[in-house]
DNA sequence: AAAAATTTTTAGGATAAACCTAAATTTTTC
DNA sequence: GAAAAATTTAGGTTTATCCTAAAAATTTTT
């Protein structure tokens, strides 16, 4: 019934975007904040978010900004469980601060596997939250201690 | 008098291939073989040699295959540094077999900053292999022990 | 060493994802 | 309701991939 979703890491980062716009700031989220944010002109956010639109990831609604479907929102908290884990690993293990945790788990959390993440997150008991205090999303295929991971 | 070299993450694809083909396999690099490995047809490949000699980083013989140049041995480096140190993170850490740990640096280690695999690479010591025993190559500015880095 | 088989390259295209500017449209503000 | 601001549309451009079919070079076979 559903084909296979194919987000773009761009996309991808529009829906992180979003997301803390609508659930985390409680803002509405317009063109040109989305702009701003992501440093292109607003034509090229219009087309974006028509396309996730498309994609049946946002509800658009042209010049009144976008919502995040329940497809969207999943989405997103895949996204940013994966962002937030990385930032886990990174300022636990690695020592790193909460802003450089935050910008290297940028660059990598698109490209992260589920199980990498669900590894990190068993190792770490389930950590609710990130080192800045945001939620980290569940994933009921991940339970258990740290060891029992095979595959 | 060098313009920044931007290599995109199929090109890197292809010189870590070529690497472990020319330096660790000791074998010649030819066309059809890439193909086969990278799962596209030879003429892709002949277009990607030409990129990539274009950029200085093979030199390329029409008809009898590629060499990696010292800038592309040093890219190409690079690029199985963090690979092998990613690794090393994913079998020392979270338990990950050799063979799912390669699977998964390969999604990471062209996104991967420097500064990220220093730090694990100080973590462990500097190691010298990676999990499957492969060198892990040197970067001058990783020195010193666990704890010192900030920024 | 010539013919046949194989490999590789060239030529010519296609597609998808970004991004842009300028003009038109809609909404918001005064 | 007019002016200002925000947003969208229309029409392009660029870059990176990938492809097929035909041509060219190399290698193998006889």
């Amino acid at each position: 019934m559903s084909g296979k979703l194919r987000i773009t890491v761009n996309e991808a980062k529009y829906l992180k975007l979003i997301y803390r716009q609508q659930y985390e700031k409680l803002c509405k989220v317009k063109t040109t904040l989305l702009a701003r944010s992501v440093g292109v002109r607003p034509a090229t956010v219009t087309e974006m978010l028509q396309r996730l639109a498309e994609k049946g990831l946002v509800k658009y609604t042209r010049y009144h900004g976008v919502k995040l479907t329940e497809k969207g929102v999943n989405e997103a908290r895949k996204l940013l469980r994966k962002h937030r884990l990385l930032e886990v690993l990174f300022v636990r293990f690695l020592d790193y601060n909460v802003q450089k945790a935050c910008v290297e788990a940028s660059k990598l959390d698109y490209y992260a596997s589920e199980n990498l993440v669900n590894t990190i997150c068993r190792t770490y008991g389930h950590p609710k939250n990130c080192p800045c205090n945001k939620a980290v999303f569940c994933d009921e295929r991940c339970r258990g201690e740290a060891k029992e991971e095979r595959t």
